[in-house]
DNA sequence: TATATACTTGACTATTTTAGTCAGGTTTAT
DNA sequence: ATAAACCTGACTAAAATAGTCAAGTATATA
């Protein structure tokens, strides 16, 4: 199991601009340099969080990126949401009544990897981009 | 973030496993028929949780896997490390002192991922096959 | 108004990982 | 003897990931 770039860069490049006012945008070009994520990525990610109304953009000179909302409300689930980054856990289709390699029902682990997908997604549920700002202009006092 | 089919397999394996008493070994041909898994793959899964002391082999006609130790002892951990199916959701080397992407500071993420590696290692900590096999009885009283 | 900065979009590609397959063994109960 | 079942290593196809590349459009500022 693991974190991919996409949605580790996508939180990595929010907590890089939710350290600024939301008033100055922030262009990719400095979280770029800023982070060492490429730039022509970041575009990617950042068109994604647009679309999913997390942060706006200012055109032209001087433009960039803002929040669109408080960083308190901003939560792991809703930029891993945004990122399509997702946790899945079970091979079978959620909804349907099939189980795994076509099985007629439901194998003997299915519940079990609800459980952690659910304890997964908790955990992003809780965090939100201000935990994460918090913490690390406290560790630096 | 997703679980591979080989963590999931091994688990699924032993659970099968489990439900049978540490006597009569049970082959992976039985195994592979009834969980819908193929055989050659069961048997690299096995190969790899019999050097990890999870299960024992018992060779010849009649062969097959018997549990080495009692489900109750059986942690996911152990499962998973067994198989090497590892929760990695860090980029940098993780006793380096360098960042993710080269840098020479860890990120302003970096603290968040270990959160999450723990609190996932947790919940795989905390399971045991035990637990599945016996979820599994009384779902079906 | 010219220009540079920076957002916007879509297509393309290399690399890595995953999920197996395949071919050839060896062991042992019957 | 023979068939069932474990054992091993090498190989490979497919999928996912992590980007790159090219060709734009919008706008602040000199
Ligand atoms: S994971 Fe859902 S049936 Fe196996
Ligand atoms: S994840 Fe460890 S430094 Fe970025």
């Amino acid at each position: 199991m693991k974190l991919t770039s996409k949605g580790r860069y996508a939180v990595m490049a929010l907590a890089d601009l939710a350290r600024f006012d939301n008033i100055n945008p922030v262009s990719l070009r400095d979280i770029s340099l800023r982070q060492g994520i490429s730039l022509d990525y970041l575009e990617q990610i950042f068109s994604k969080l647009r679309k999913k109304e997390i942060v706006q953009s200012v055109r032209g000179t001087q433009g960039g990126y803002i929040l669109n909302k408080k960083a308190k409300e901003i939560k792991l689930t809703n930029i891993f949401d945004a990122v399509d980054e997702k946790v899945k856990t079970v091979q079978c289709k959620k909804d349907s009544k099939k189980g795994c390699n076509g099985k007629s029902t439901k194998c003997l682990t299915h519940n079990l990897w609800d459980e952690l997908e659910n304890h997964i997604n908790n955990f992003f549920e809780k965090k939100s981009l201000e935990d994460l700002v918090k913490e690390n202009t406290e560790r630096r006092i």
